[in-house]
DNA sequence: TGTACATCAGTGAACGCGCGTTCACTGATGTAC
DNA sequence: TGTACATCAGTGAACGCGCGTTCACTGATGTAC
């Protein structure tokens, strides 16, 4: 092994890396269903089997795509709430995180599908997934936490706060990742986040087509709602 | 032609029935991609050929699934909001517009995947899924609409009223659906609307494990948590 | 009511294509002494 | 630094399978007179 990366580790880096974009390039045309290795080496111009020593299979390569989508996601969130001008406005960083999940799921519209889509039919993801998959919403956890120190969130009415079994199921995750935040704010920030899914899988997916189409008006208005809901100041 | 119905018209009815049963089935091990018409043939014991007596393609199987499954689901929710004691508690027809969501969702996963999921690769929806996918929506509105008229629902403030080019694209909709409500109405039904989806989709897709899983609970606090949104009285 | 003809349902072979995965192999790269 | 051996990347043929769609055909059902 010489100092830093032998010429087939780089080699090997760099060919997985081409396999995977080229995986990410055929999910637009065929899906994650139909990803195709075989297809995928010839436009790669090398043998059918020669993934085989990248990937045992293609269930690994789905896994994968899955995991790289979702740490893209979560970056580009964490990065849009992390830069967005920390003091000025209340609800600037939510409307920057809700922004940024957009976007790339606009640009990324395969991406976007492969995982918050239909499951591929008889493929199970493994453990490997479940990290980065919390990432998205534990920075709009974040964002929330972050605005009600900063004194901006007038908190909703005890009445509102979840009790009973949702109570236990929330209460470990608040302990783990925002122990100073209370349960109910956690379960808001749920209620928004799945909005905040649900409306991008609407418009990627055409629900909105005959209604609120082009979405962005829509989408800015609901974004809005949602930080009405979660109790923060205008 | 006889009386009633011809033996054939009879027994095309009853094969149409039947292949679209079996891709149903189908649905499940495969997903919408890759629902083949040679395996659905096969399962019926009829030549692969023989489809195309029903069915000009496979596309055309795939529309007469989508028109079903909205149809269904759209019925279930109309059934369940009519359905529901109309004077006793303001907020029931709501709950169980939404339970009919979930419950059919659950009932039938992959049709739901069909019509709420990653769209079908190389697939187009034709103009006659339109109507059958606006039924949903609809009676969403129309339960908003009749909690209105019953003295139900407290106006929101009028700050948060659509502006723009989005009350634009909504008053078409409610001039043509429910004349007598304000756009403010429709757009917070539609954003109640998408958090639904978004809500049945992350739970059937898997997004709430480690988190809300099961989701009854999570499901019946948003549930309440959007009708506050919409002015509900409790 | 009975017959001649038209319509339609279903068959099975064929076309041309694609797939995931395995395996024995060649030749290049890396390692130990 | 040079050589012998081990490791690894990539090949190409093969296995056994599946697909949508077309076409000429047979035989049953329906219709008009």
């Amino acid at each position: 092994m010489t100092a830093v990366q032998t010429a087939r580790a780089r080699a090997r880096a760099e060919l997985t890396g081409q396999i995977k974009d080229e995986a990410r390039r055929q999910l637009a045309s065929s899906g994650a269903g139909g990803l195709s290795l075989r297809s995928v080496a010839r436009e790669l111009g090398i043998a059918a089997s020669a993934i085989y020593r990248y990937f045992p299979n293609r269930d690994a390569l789905l896994t994968g795509l899955l995991v790289d989508a979702f740490n893209a996601l979560g970056a580009a969130v964490e990065k849009a709430a992390k830069q967005s001008p920390p003091v000025r406005e209340p609800r600037i960083a939510w409307r920057a995180a809700c922004a940024a999940v957009r976007t790339w799921a606009k640009r990324h519209p395969h991406e976007y599908a492969l995982i918050h889509g239909t499951p591929v039919p008889g493929y199970q993801a493994p453990q490997d997934t479940v990290e980065p998959a919390a990432r998205t919403p534990l920075a709009l956890l974040a964002v929330v936490r972050d605005a009600r120190y900063a004194g901006w969130i007038v908190e909703p009415p005890e009445a509102t706060a979840p009790r009973g079994e949702l109570h236990e199921q929330l209460a470990p995750i608040v302990a783990a990742n925002a122990p100073e935040v209370p349960v109910a704010v956690l379960a808001r920030t749920m209620v928004a986040w799945s909005q905040l899914f649900g409306m991008v899988s609407f418009e990627l997916f055409g629900a909105l087509v005959g209604s609120a189409d082009p979405a962005d008006e829509f989408f800015d208005y609901s974004v809005e709602r949602m930080a009405d809901f979660l109790g923060f100041v205008v």
